[in-house]
DNA sequence: AAGTGGTCTAGACCACCAA
DNA sequence: TGGTGGTCTAGACCACTTC
């Protein structure tokens, strides 16, 4: 599995910035000064740093400079960032507690979705994930067993994906985010006062086989995550 | 204003999506094509189709081609698109009502974001978007006198930022989006029935001389509006 | 096997920002 | 004014799909 070189490159600046090599607000070093050191071209520093812009890492100056981007305490939701990740970036602590574990038959939404027939048996995983012992989201995953037969409640203690990720290569996921009025649940796990909406989002995960693998809920701790963006000219 | 090659052919492109010179689902020329025809590297012909995927008007295929998007009959939030530009898109009929103008003097959120005292006047404009005869949006639009004193009613009823623009070049805008209920104006209005959440937008323009020179707000109709989105690996 | 987009080299000139 | 990112040229090889 050979990774493009500014991938690569990217997760080398990643780490740099995570280990506080290059520190909060601070500048990169120049692009030309960063293809001299890693012996690439201009073109190759760029795509990896607008790959770290994307992930938001980095924000760019015309003129002036690459900067790592200051911390930001809210979790922002158009981040493609994993949740470990993000904690390391926030030098917070992680926990995943699993709620509950269990096989289920599918539904017609399942059945429609993995598009098999009633016979599939699916995991039901109902996770909650916390930053220093705060609730910050709670994630309700579906995984067909005739596509993971080995999976274990302790696997679920960690990361989804890595498990995931031994079995078969993700191609992408379709995301569709909601605002939701949360249940007695949510509100109580969340420490939610009034009658406010919560952001609820569903995914559906394909593999490289162009065949559904997972279909996950995720329910947003709005006291945590905001949803902000910027957007030029 | 002279504006980069990649964006021209950009539009150019735009422009042959729209008449349907490259129809939905129909393959693009390949990029070597392209650059031929437009007398530029592959380089620029890259940047100008990553501006249009951006857009969400093409779809990259590796290996396969670049291809105009099938249209969708929903709105996409995260799309950055002109609500002009959309409705062309989706050859459906736009219609801005003003349902309120006047003037007002800024309270306490106002006069921070403004940063300015309470001497400030500002205009207040209410709008309803809708794609034929269907209400879209309603937006709020907080500007400041001092800086639009010639705006009017009529004005308002087209596009606010070719106006905006005649006075001051637009650097940037800070949004935030954020689930609530809506109010009985909005359930109204959006002909909702049950007391479901919606999406609601607040954004701040900031010029090039990096002053606010508008609040607004954005509530979506969650019939036309969805919000997805595919990420990839 | 031919064609496609993905990645990359080795340069160049420009507009913008800071000192 | 010197340094920065933004844009662009004119090539090349690769991995992938199948026009």
């Amino acid at each position: 599995m050979k990774l493009p070189r500014y991938i690569e490159i990217a997760k080398e600046l990643e780490e740099k910035i995570l280990n506080n090599t290059y520190k909060k607000n601070e500048r990169l070093p120049a692009e030309r000064i960063l293809a001299e050191e890693y012996n690439v071209t201009r073109v190759t520093i760029r795509n990896a740093i607008e790959h770290l812009v994307l992930k938001g890492f980095l924000e760019k100056k015309v003129g002036s400079g690459n900067y790592v981007k200051k911390n930001t305490l809210n979790l922002n939701i158009s981040e493609q960032l994993s949740f470990s990740e993000k904690s390391h970036f926030l030098k917070q602590t992680p926990r995943t507690d699993v709620i509950e574990f269990k096989e289920i038959s599918g539904d017609a939404k399942l059945m429609e979705i993995f598009n098999c027939d009633s016979n599939e048996v699916f995991f039901f995983i109902k996770r909650v994930r916390y930053l220093d012992n705060t609730p910050v989201n709670l994630e309700n995953t579906y995984l067909p067993k005739s596509l993971f037969p080995n999976l274990t409640k302790d696997i679920m203690k960690g990361s989804k994906y890595d498990f995931v990720e031994k079995t078969l290569s993700i191609k992408e996921s379709y995301n569709k985010i909601t605002p939701i009025l949360p249940n007695e649940e949510l509100s109580q796990l969340f420490n939610l006062t009034s009658c406010e909406p919560i952001f609820y989002k569903t995914s559906i995960g394909i593999s490289k086989k162009d065949i559904p693998f997972e279909y996950s809920e995720l329910y947003f701790n709005p006291n945590i995550y905001e949803f902000t963006f910027t957007s030029k000219r």
